[in-house]
DNA sequence: CTCATTTCTTAATCTAGGTTAATGCATATT
DNA sequence: AATATGCATTAACCTAGATTAAGAAATGAG
């Protein structure tokens, strides 16, 4: 737990890391962000003063996440396993990491690629659950999955 | 701290309703949901067992969320205030109410719809930041931005 | 088993937002 | 001051996915 002072750039984290701390913004501005295969950037959050960043992912240990100042900002690190110490945050941290994929994917992916992604992610659910509101899970209507489904068919993508 | 059972199309919370519960599902399979203006609904998360499912919004009494069994299935009601005895569960909260937020927006708000939330939300960060990390916050391109704000300006909506 | 309702698929058309590219502004750098 | 680099805006075109519509398949109720 010590405090990091940041000028404008200073990159706190980067995608690959370790995601074991967490960082309190005391003063300044940071922000959170993924680049996807083509180099596009999308930014997750922003953090002013009072805020909390971290990437909080499943992934035991390689950040998903850039973080970075955009303004000079001072922060607080600290161990992200302080914060584990009892149920009901385990539970929280993991509807934060659920969250955090499903932004990302809303943010960078396309139809296909978030199908893709439900049904290695949440298997047990496609079997049971009608298509449309897997459609309405992805963000797309059920005519487009019908669409995505019968193009990854014919790429023997299936 | 009550066992609920329930039979499939059984709804536990509705959009307006009180928001102070969490339900943890021992089994079945249940989903949450808004209903956007145009009564189109998009699923903001499905609950299988050992998940819970609750409406973790910022206002304090009031749910975005229906909430439904998708399922036949059991599920433990609890208190959400005692979830919140400590300061970094408080904090995960506000960061889950944040992203909850953030994808129903994603998956239901157009350009125009989630820049006016934005500055709406965040008018200190508008000012701070420059626009093409707005317009990637916002999930569209810098273009699509400056479209939207001279679409808006026309509009007297400014 | 039959009829009704909902779900899924396919196809034609439309549109919001992406892509590309050119231009004007700022802010840096020498 | 002059040049360079990055940011914002505008405009012409393009494309992924929405909308609309209709038929086929599945599910359900009596």
């Amino acid at each position: 737990m010590k405090k990091l002072e940041l000028v404008k750039g200073d990159v706190l984290q980067r995608k690959g890391d370790s995601n074991s701390k967490v960082f309190l913004v005391e003063q300044g501005l940071l922000y959170a962000y993924t680049i996807d295969e083509k180099g596009k950037e999308h930014i997750f959050m922003f953090a002013p003063k009072g805020w909390i960043v971290a990437d909080i992912s499943l992934a035991p240990n390689t950040s998903e996440l850039y973080i970075e100042a955009i303004e000079d900002s001072v922060v607080i690190e600290k161990k992200r396993s302080s914060e584990l110490n009892n149920t009901s945050n385990i539970k929280l941290e993991r509807r934060i990491a659920v969250l955090q994929n499903r932004v990302i994917m809303l943010m960078s992916a396309s139809a296909i690629e978030r199908y893709s992604h439900f049904i290695k992610t949440y298997p047990e659910i496609v079997q049971r659950v009608p298509q449309r509101m897997i459609a309405s899970y992805l963000g797309i209507t059920p005519e487009a999955l019908s669409k995505v489904k019968s193009a990854k068919m014919k790429n023997n993508k299936k």
